[in-house]
DNA sequence: CCGCCCTGCTTGCAATTGCAAGCAGGCTGC
DNA sequence: GCAGCCTGCTTGCAATTGCAAGCAGGGCGG
């Protein structure tokens, strides 16, 4: 079960820390946690929660992300691969709404294309020949009018 | 000490999980957590670790980075404007046309966002006070183009 | 009516997180 | 020598995570 790689995080962190000159309890400090606490991380004796790494990434002044990477969580620079389906919801240019609305859009492509949405294998990839319905009625779907922004 | 929104985060796995068609106990499996624990993640009672976390971006097949953003854990990345757009030409599970109809729609949201397609700056006041064109015009563009192929 | 399977929720309980308090050792000045 | 002030580490202990077991209720077929 690829659990965290609590050692080499710590590791990290250790390097991270002594690289920006700081004690030990001045980062704990820095980052709100206890002395003892981010001496056990560093050691790789405790894995900590999401919102401690938040902290002393925060502390450190490097990316989150990073720390995450070192930790084994987040998988490094992943992306592109995965899915249409995650680029959308990771946009941030896009509000909820449309976010939904792109992948109802998706969906029912895919639909089109006898793809199953999640088990998903692209088979042979042939393109259908025929567009059952018109782009305009989809296009309808996300033009739920919003006003933020 | 702007700590994790959890009432959020769960809410947005409840949804994503409700999108996918998983029950409850479905995504407990597929994920490798209890399904009351992720009940109670759902609901906000309980603020799951990182791993827990990952494990369920996993299941939900949806990008651990997107639920960290959720948790409040990450901040945004600005450069994912450009993402989307290659993500969706890069999908090999939809055809060329479907494609072009996408980026259509996004152009689209991007516009009402007042968000300018990564081509050029905003600039000052150089906003176009009359509406260009409208949804369909652009769906159209999507249509039209594929004369090639 | 009863059993069976599904949905999600509630309840104890072991294991873990995260911390306050305290310990060992290395410097510097007096 | 011995204060005083660093460095990092060890030790209980409250609070929390995460789970196995069990509960309520909705369909559906016999």
């Amino acid at each position: 079960m690829a659990s965290l790689n609590v050692g080499s995080l710590g590791e990290y962190i250790r390097e991270q820390r002594r690289h920006a000159q700081y004690s030990l309890r001045q980062l704990a400090d820095a980052a709100g946690v206890s002395n003892p606490y981010l001496s056990q991380i560093e050691r790789g004796l405790r894995k900590p929660s999401a919102e401690i790494l938040q902290q002393i990434a925060k502390a450190l002044r490097i990316s989150a992300e990073t720390l995450y990477v070192q930790a084994g969580i987040l998988e490094e620079r992943e992306e592109h691969g995965l899915g249409l389906r995650t680029a959308i919801l990771a946009d941030p240019l896009i509000n909820e709404r449309q976010k939904q609305a792109l992948l109802a859009v998706y969906d029912t492509f895919l639909k089109e294309n006898d793809v199953q949405p999640h088990t998903a294998r692209p088979g042979a990839g042939d393109t259908d020949p025929n567009e059952p319905q018109t782009l305009e009625e989809y296009a309808q779907k996300g033009r739920i009018s919003d006003g933020d922004r």
